[in-house]
This record gives C-alpha cells, sequence and structure tokens, in this order.
RNA sequence: GGCCCCGUCGUCUAGCCUGGUCCAGGACACCACCCUUUCACGGUGGUGACGAGGGUUCGAAUCCCUCCGGGGUCACCA
C-alpha cells in the first residue's frame, strides 16, 4: 500500500535498522509542520519541460502543505558543481522561465520578475530569498562545507581519496565490457570500511591529484517511495561511488544529500531516472553524521532520510525520452535527409556533385556552409571559421549533439526543431497557464469529474495547489502529445476576453515578431483590437496569429494573387466576380463610417440588391469571395468585416483597383 | 548485458488499493454529418483499449504467478 502524502508526513515510519531521528534545534522548533521541497536544476542550459514539470510538482506539494496549515515551502537550489557546464546566464534564465510559468519560490535565489502571464502592466515583483538562513543556493559557494564532510567521511573510514586516472579506469571498463561483465570499480585492497586510512589521506593532502569515493555499505539499501512503493537494492550493487572531484568540487549525489538536510528539505520529488541514484543517496545519509557547527555545537546527530517520490519520465510519441538531444536528432535527420533527396535526384552523391559544378573541396564546401552558419549565429565572429566547421562535422557525424549548431542550421533552412525546453514553448506562443496545465497532467490527475460527469482537466495553479498529492501521481511513462497541448493551448486563446487578448498578443509580438507588431501598429492604433475577435478562433498558438492576418502584414503592393484564385473567383463565368467585385467598389467608396459592422452591413445589402438570398437568407459568397481574393490575394482569409476595417478605406480600395488591373 | 521501474483506446488518463453498478468513462487526435461568405470556431454522432497465458473466485481491468513488451540507470554530468 502507498501512504498518502499527508500520513507519510505526519507518522513517518522509521525501518528496521534505521536510527529514529534524534532531535535538535530546528525539528524542536517547527516540529513535523515544516515541509521544504525543492528545485535544483544544473544551469547548463535553459529549463527543461521535465524540470518544469519537477518544480512544478514541488511547488505544489509545499503550497499544499501551505493549505493545510503547515509551513510549507519550496526552495531552488542552483547545482553548478560542474565548473566547465554551469553558467550565471543560464541560472538566470532558468529562473526566468519558472517565474513565467508563475512557478514562484519561498527560499533560494532572489530574482526581479514580471508574473506569469509575462504582463507588463503588472508590477514587477521579488521572488526568493533566505529566511530560513540556510543559502546560500549556489553549490558552488558551498565548497567548504562540501570538503568538511568529506573529510568527516574520510576520518571516520567511510571514504577515501582514491589514485586511478581516468585513462585507468577507462581501459578497465572496457575490459569489463568486453568480456561481457558489469563493470565496477574494485575498492583497492588497502582501505578497510570504517578505518580511517592515513596514507591515502597525506597523500591526497601532499597535492596528489585524487577524488574522494564513498565506501559502498555490505547490505540492502530500501528506498520507501511515496509514489512507487518500496525499492529494495541488493548488496553488490552499489560500489564506490566518486563524492568529490578531482577539481575540488563535490559530485551531483554528495552535493545532493548534503545540501538536503542542511537546507531542511523535508520532502525530494524528482523525476524516476534519479530513481537509481537514490540508494546511493540514503546510503550516504546513513553514513553521515552533522558536524557540529551546524546543529548548535552538538555531535552525533544523524542525517535523515527525506521521503522520496520518484515520478514518471516525460517520454516523446515514440517512446524514448524527452530530450534536449532531440533537437540535434532532428536536425540531423533533415540533413541526412536532404542529402538522401538531393542525391536521389541528381543520381550521384551529393558532396562530389557539388563539388563538380562550385570546384570546391570537401572542406571548402563545408566552409562555405559554416560560413553562413557563422555569420547568422556569430555576427562578431568570436570564434573561428575552423572551430565552426569542425562543430558542424561532430554535428554531421553524430558525435556532438550542439544545440547552438542545430539552432543554426534549422534557422538556415527554415525547418523548426521541436520545442523541449520552456523557451522554446514560449517563443512558438504558447501560454504559460497553459504549459502548467499540460504537464501537470502529465503524470498527475486530479481525479474529479465535473457536473457532467466529465474528467476535470483544465486547471490553473490554484487548483494544482488545493487538489495536489502525491498518491495521485501515476507510475508509467507519459508521452508528450503536443497535439493535445495545441489544443489546450487553442481553447485558452479561444476563451481570453478580446483586451486580455490583445495585451497578450502585443506583448508576444514585440519580444518575438517586432517588425509584423510595428506595421499592425502603423495601419491604426485599434488594429490588434478589431482584429482580436477575427485571429482568436483562428489561431492555436500566438505565433499562429501570423497566419490569418498575413494580408494585413504584406502591403497593399506586397502580396500576390494566386493565379486558380483569380480564375476561380473573378475570372470565371466571364469575369462575374470581377464585375461584382467592380460595381461593389462603389458602394465601399461611398461608405461613410468604415468599421467592421458597417462593411458587413453594406456586404449583406449589396448581394441582396443582387439577388442572392436563398430559403436560408442572404448569400454574399458571390460577392464576398472574389473581394477576398481581390484584398488578401488568396481565397482564405478572416471575415470581411474586420479584414477591411483593419486595412482601411484607402487601402481596400487601392486593393480592388490592383486586382482588377491584375485580371 | 546487470540492476530497477512500469504496462487501460493512437496519445493523456478515470476505474484497480476496498473484485460484481465497466460488453470499461472522459479528453486530444481521427472519421461522418450539421452550421457557414473562405479558412477556422462551434454542434451532433461514430471508430477505438483492459499486453499474453495461467490461476484464485459464483464473478477479475481490479487479487496472485509466469511470460512478453516498454522505459530508466549503470561517469571525476546533473
Amino acid at each position: 500500500m502507498r501512504p498518502s502524502d499527508v500520513s507519510t508526513l505526519r507518522t513517518r515510519p522509521t525501518p528496521a535498522g534505521e536510527q529514529p531521528p534524534v532531535p535538535y534545534t530546528r525539528r524542536t522548533m517547527a516540529a513535523q509542520d515544516l515541509v521544504v521541497t525543492r528545485f535544483a536544476p544544473s544551469p547548463t542550459g535553459h529549463l527543461h519541460i521535465g524540470g518544469a514539470r519537477s518544480a512544478l510538482f514541488c511547488w505544489a506539494f509545499a503550497a499544499r502543505a501551505r493549505l493545510d496549515g503547515r509551513d510549507g515551502r519550496f526552495m531552488i537550489r542552483i547545482e553548478d558543481t560542474d565548473q566547465a557546464r554551469s553558467s550565471e546566464e543560464s541560472a538566470r534564465g532558468i529562473l526566468d522561465d519558472l517565474a513565467w510559468l508563475g512557478i514562484t519560490w519561498e527560499d533560494g535565489p532572489v530574482l526581479k520578475s514580471t508574473p506569469a502571464s509575462g504582463d507588463a502592466n503588472q508590477e514587477t515583483r521579488t521572488i526568493g530569498g533566505d529566511s530560513r538562513g540556510v543559502g546560500p543556493y549556489f553549490q558552488a559557494q558551498r565548497v567548504a562545507i562540501y570538503n568538511a564532510y568529506v573529510e568527516s567521511l574520510v576520518k571516520a573510514g567511510r571514504a577515501y581519496p582514491a589514485f586511478e586516472t581516468t585513462e585507468e579506469l577507462e581501459a578497465r571498463r572496457k575490459a569489463a565490457v568486453a568480456a561481457k561483465q558489469t563493470y565496477r570499480y574494485e575498492r583497492p585492497a588497502d582501505v578497510q570500511p570504517g578505518v580511517f586510512n592515513e596514507a591515502r589521506w597525506s597523500r591526497a593532502l601532499a597535492g596528489e591529484r585524487h577524488v574522494v569515493r564513498f565506501v559502498a555499505p555490505p547490505g540492502d539499501i530500501v528506498v520507501h517511495d511515496s509514489i512507487l512503493g518500496d525499492v529494495r537494492i541488493a548488496p553488490g550493487e552499489l560500489d564506490d561511488l566518486v563524492i568529490r572531484k578531482a577539481d575540488g568540487f563535490p559530485t551531483y549525489h554528495f552535493a545532493v544529500v548534503i545540501d538536503d538536510e542542511l537546507m531542511g528539505v523535508t520532502h525530494v520529488l524528482r523525476a524516476q531516472e534519479h530513481l537509481a541514484n537514490t540508494p546511493r543517496h540514503v546510503a550516504m545519509q546513513q553514513a553521515l553524521v552533522r558536524l557540529p557547527e551546524h546543529t548548535g555545537g552538538r555531535s552525533g546527530v544523524p542525517f535523515r532520510t527525506p521521503v522520496y517520490g520518484h515520478m514518471p519520465v516525460i517520454c516523446n510519441m515514440d517512446g524514448s525520452k524527452m530530450s534536449k538531444r532531440d533537437k540535434a536528432k532532428i536536425a540531423r535527420k533533415f540533413l541526412r535527409d536532404a542529402i538522401d533527396v538531393i542525391q536521389k535526384g541528381a543520381k550521384q552523391p551529393l558532396i562530389p556533385h557539388l563539388q563538380k559544378i562550385t570546384g570546391m573541396s570537401r572542406d571548402q564546401l563545408f566552409r562555405a556552409i559554416v560560413a553562413v552558419l557563422d555569420v547568422q549565429q556569430d555576427p562578431v565572429r568570436t570564434t573561428s571559421i575552423d572551430d565552426r566547421l569542425s562543430q558542424l562535422l561532430m554535428f554531421e557525424i553524430g558525435d556532438s549533439d550542439s544545440i547552438e549548431v542545430a539552432s543554426a542550421i534549422a534557422e538556415y533552412f527554415a525547418i523548426s526543431l521541436p520545442e523541449i525546453e520552456i523557451w522554446d514553448f514560449r517563443k512558438s506562443g504558447y501560454l504559460p497557464e497553459v504549459i502548467i496545465n499540460f504537464i501537470a497532467l502529465l503524470g498527475w490527475n486530479p481525479g474529479m469529474k465535473d457536473a457532467a460527469g466529465k474528467d476535470v482537466e483544465k486547471f490553473d495553479l490554484p487548483f494544482i495547489a488545493e487538489h495536489f498529492s502525491l498518491d495521485r501521481v501515476g507510475k508509467s511513462s507519459a508521452k508528450f502529445d503536443r497535439a493535445k497541448l495545441l489544443s489546450f493551448n487553442g481553447d485558452a486563446i479561444a476563451a481570453m476576453p478580446d483586451d486580455e487578448f490583445v495585451r497578450r498578443w502585443r506583448q508576444w509580438l514585440s519580444d518575438y515578431e517586432p517588425a509584423a507588431l510595428a506595421r499592425l501598429d502603423s495601419l491604426g492604433e485599434s488594429t490588434l483590437k478589431t482584429l482580436a475577435p477575427a485571429v482568436k478562433p483562428r489561431a492555436k498558438t500566438l505565433r499562429d496569429t501570423l497566419k490569418p492576418i498575413a494580408f494585413a502584414l504584406a502591403t497593399d503592393e506586397g502580396y500576390q494573387f494566386d493565379t486558380a484564385a483569380l480564375e476561380k473567383n473573378l475570372k470565371a463565368n466571364g469575369g462575374a466576380g470581377a464585375a461584382l467585385v467592380r460595381e461593389f467598389r462603389g458602394v465601399l467608396a461611398a461608405l461613410a463610417t468604415w468599421d467592421a459592422p458597417a462593411v458587413h452591413t453594406a456586404l449583406e445589402e449589396f448581394a441582396k440588391s443582387k439577388g442572392f438570398v436563398t430559403e436560408k437568407g442572404v448569400n454574399v459568397g458571390p460577392v464576398a469571395q472574389p473581394l477576398r481574393v481581390a484584398i488578401a490575394g488568396v481565397a482564405v482569409s478572416p471575415p470581411l468585416g474586420e479584414s477591411l476595417a483593419v486595412l482601411g478605406k484607402q487601402s481596400t480600395l487601392a486593393r480592388i483597383d490592383r486586382c482588377l488591373l491584375a485580371l
């Protein structure tokens, strides 16, 4: 049976063999009322959709605890222990993405940000802080703490310096794989569990290059998981893992254990990909004791094991784990498909073929492509052509999954890469509240029915906070269904009041399509407002809005006439359509008021006067379609009332004249 | 490959713990029809699943076992 989160928290079971928790300051003060969850991203890129979901569930758990009258806190910690890949810019980006989604944290890095909707009208606010005094929240600033605990473990004989080189270990690993055996690090013969190895420690202190490894315990490790139930790991499955790297930084596993304890984390909710690591974390918790400086001077206070909950992984539709690498995969596939197609068409291999027509060497060809990428990606040319070239080659042969190269290829060839990171979805015009709603549904559902007996599946952050509980988190991985996300987003756009839509549409256009916004504003200050009711039902995303308004984005001279549309609507039947448009032009020219209802009325009356009436009423089609082609160039556009209103009388007449002339 | 987790329509899922009300409900997608000045929106209806095989039971999607399938993980990355 899976314990509910509430009962787990109130009566946390003490498994056999585990020390009962020893009270110390924080515990006696706050007792079991303190609930601390955390999201701990590595600042090596943008916020991933799966990371966002982890953050959301942690946020929701803490928020729910608060609603239940407890001291629920959601905390952010930046795991920047990978010196080579971490960046402050990335950390800032992740925090921004969370704030954009509307996820806020009580404890953690401080961020000044605009709230959920990205709505410029609302005030900026500050998120984060250190009210419990357990920071800093960047692990790179906590190295001294990790070192103190490493030393305590070494002195207790529960860890030891190891001096093998990376090459040595790699060779052993290869040998094991070649012999079809599972590789495990073999503990050196001179290391005795529980005995301080002074000789090794001295070598380390003397400056010899080393890592520190944790002595894996001999017995079973049982992880109590409030989502999955108990997970038991047999002895011998765990080898002596590295807890401090040669550069002096802790590994993820070690830093996590130290920080979760010191920062008072009570509930660790994360993706199932971490499940296999959890026994290691538990083993370390059982070996570690708080240093006196972290317990107000008392000694002998053991680390506790938080409540764990491992949630399902988010997968692509093909079942593989959704990963940033998917972008590279798509871009690479495109490159190869393109090469295939060209090869088939040209009936000869692409590279030699191109070499033949350009007279370039293979290297020069790649240089040419790279030069284009270089200009687009790196206008100031901070990287050399050679660097770019080698990047692209690496990418092409599959040895590199660089998102930058993938993006450059996508931009150059105008293909679209799948949205994987929150930033991608934002750029594509998804609404933050929809993303929240949708990712909440990936692995969790409120299990409620509405009045009509249908599943409740449209909800917002406050609803999630109110209803979230671990026993409704699923166990099986979920495929990320983009079609359903799109549908939800379209529903949200359609349901928005016009003025709100206009505000958020404007914001998005200004962020991602400023030229389009400038053009629309040049048509009149209420253009967006006029367009709103016509655009909303036609756009699933904010980027989608650009399609139905393409006619307005083009200048009066700038749009093309589709010949088939011209033929069918204007020229057919001896130019009947053209004649109607010519006649209706006069009506329009005489129109005193120029807005959507007025245009629409004029259209109907004109149609009626022409006798286009059926038993169902006036049929404006015979006039509307030719007119549509005249002003838009194609047979598809939003309703003509709004369309003409936005263009204005002058442009409308000019477009009609241009069309008539083009026949 | 070792270890671990998971398995209800194509997809997300309700139902499973507390067997019968389930010849399995909802949503997205798909199909048909209706509405309609185009494209959309909307409305109505439809196709569609308990992975397989054994048990237990009067009765199993629900409990047990085996098999099969999928995923995760095996770094001085987090």
